[in-house]
DNA sequence: ATCGTCAACGCAAACGATTGCAATAAAAAT
DNA sequence: ATTTTTATTGCAATCGTTTGCGTTGACGAT
């Protein structure tokens, strides 16, 4: 049945020594003959033995695994965001507890419960849609409990965000249309509560402002649910409605992109001649559409790796929370294809 | 510094009794007083005590924590695997471990070594690409050790297994092709020491041969990586160099039949009206992409869930695994679009 | 007054590993 | 020969919780 796991008492017992022994000459204490350290070694080996983490974790009151939160895995950018931490993590030593809410708040905060009473040692989390009162986590951020956000962040003191750079990366995707001739822009945007969306919806209205064109609020429309049902209902909607036709499109992301491209081609207008779309996260999907569609990489591999890597510091105290008051802040990279460029 | 979580012994303190009875008192057991209990779960909710799971583990050789191991989370059906996953898991209360291998045999078995030593209720595994020699996971079954395989399944004794239809899913999509009028149809075979990809070119096969059509061996390569370019390149290749030109393909993997769409394209051929094209997994680019592509949908999160089901049952020994001799398979669902209708 | 019964609770060991503080014996110093 | 030093090991507490068994005192019955 179980598995016999050798514990260090075994070890003991096979030697006529004591635990403590047997755990200091594993350890390669000084104090313990050398010979001892090689018959313990020895047995050890023969056994198989595999310290218990468990009890460990309760000795040290450390798990050496970290939580993480996340709105959903089916998610091109975010999976990407979990390659990156479980990359890190592991080579540091690290497990990684996974928990995705489904955008639910209860789930969110069930999820922290539940990795709380696990002794976690720190999370990393990017909360839900429906999350707007950040009270459970700055409950925990108060008793320094080791925690960082990413992506979706809030702004709450103490709280240490790693972002990309959704501002400066709307803007360049916007001034990238525009500089090719489009000057009716639609914005398919984010859920309002997020930051990020925000964010990107400042970029294109600044870049905008910045190149001379008003801003149209009817041309801004927010895609809640980012499928790419949504952004073909609300672009054939918009196209249908609107006297003075658009001629771009940026959205929020790839997917409400592609659903927008569609539409643009079942009304008849083609893509890029008569309209230019950008996305926003590089999905694969974006080199095998039809144009290939231009969107704003970011880097989810390099957040998390990054937020990892300032989790773990923060956990092994070799980085005083304190020190950091501005998010770090990842660049985006603009990737120009076919369905921007006439 | 410490979040200072309550545990069992403040709250007797408080209240001047022992711990057994506080235990005793938060679990209703009988030989409590009624105002004895009242007063315990008083103080358990003012200082907010949640128990110490850790200590739990510990005391009951259970960490209600089961691994994860797959193979590479930025992947579509692996992705809704585990959503499937976590689904399951967190609904019966055990929390989900996640390791991804990214395709390498060594990180695979030292992933299992960090999870047993962590205590770990069970496995459930799709294992690496390298992965050719079953003797670490044959030696924890041997120990009765729960482990559930899905989707990349070994053939060992004793081994449980929840893959999808792999056979009739190739035979179905080759058979589709076929009745479409097309008949010299290509096969992007995937890595060949992986049952799935055996399987998928035997429906292939098959397929072929009970509709007449021999089989011609040029007509079948190994893509191994499974990659966008690496369909393009070889389908370029292929089309080529051979002389009696192919007019459809049967991929085992939708981002090589994307990629094998984008090459036939750049031959000057039409998709679907020269060659007919099917996928398998069915990613969710497939309706996005020009001409939409007809692929094989694997239930990913069903697999997952019920992969998680087992696993749960066999750790709470609801399930006897000697009871289950056949692998568990999942069917498939051949998804028409336009890449194979003409 | 004595005994048995029963409700209500505490003691202590256990899970596996670590670690401060002895303890023991042998070797070295006096 | 006696004391000091040094090398090597063991004891026991600790982390937080559970649980078999023992203890305590009140109460009714005799």
């Amino acid at each position: 049945m179980k598995i016999g796991q050798a514990t260090i008492k075994d070890i003991a017992r096979e030697l006529n020594v004591s635990s403590s022994t047997v755990s200091r000459a594993l350890k390669d204490y000084p104090g313990i003959s050398d010979e001892t350290k090689r018959k313990v070694k020895e047995v050890a080996e023969k056994l198989n033995y595999r310290p218990n983490a468990i009890a460990l974790s309760l000795r040290k009151s450390r798990s050496f695994t970290i939580g993480v939160i996340i709105p959903e895995v089916v998610h091109f950018f975010f999976s990407t965001v979990i390659s990156g931490i479980e990359e890190v993590a592991s080579s540091r030593g690290y497990n990684v507890i996974l928990s995705q809410t489904n955008e639910s708040l209860t789930r969110e905060k069930s999820s922290i419960d539940t990795m709380l009473s696990n002794q976690i040692d720190g999370f990393l989390v990017s909360f839900s849609k429906e999350t707007t009162d950040f009270e459970h986590f700055s409950r925990l951020l108060d008793h320094g409990y080791p925690i960082i956000f990413f992506d979706r962040v809030p702004n709450i003191p103490h709280s240490i965000n790693v972002m990309v750079d959704d501002y400066h990366g709307a803007y360049n995707a916007t001034s990238h249309l525009i500089s090719q001739g489009y000057n009716r822009i639609v914005h398919l945007a984010g859920p309002k509560n997020l930051s990020i969306s925000k964010e990107r919806e400042r970029g294109y209205r600044d870049a905008l402002t910045n190149h001379g064109i008003p801003i149209d609020p009817t041309l801004i429309i927010e895609c809640a649910y980012g499928t790419s049902d949504e952004g073909f209902k609300i672009t054939e909607k918009l196209f249908k409605e609107q006297k003075e036709k658009p001629d771009g499109i940026f959205a929020n992301n790839d997917i409400a992109a592609a659903g927008a491209i569609l539409a643009c081609k079942s009304l008849g207008y083609s893509v890029p001649d008569d309209v230019g779309v950008v996305g926003f996260s590089n999905w694969q999907f974006c080199s095998m559409i039809e144009p290939t569609l231009s969107s704003v990489s970011q880097p989810g591999f390099k957040m998390g790796s990054k937020a990892t890597e300032l989790l773990l510091d923060l956990i092994e105290k070799k980085l005083d929370p304190d020190t950091i008051t501005e998010p770090i802040v990842l660049e985006t990279e603009l990737l120009i294809r076919n369905s921007s460029v006439k």
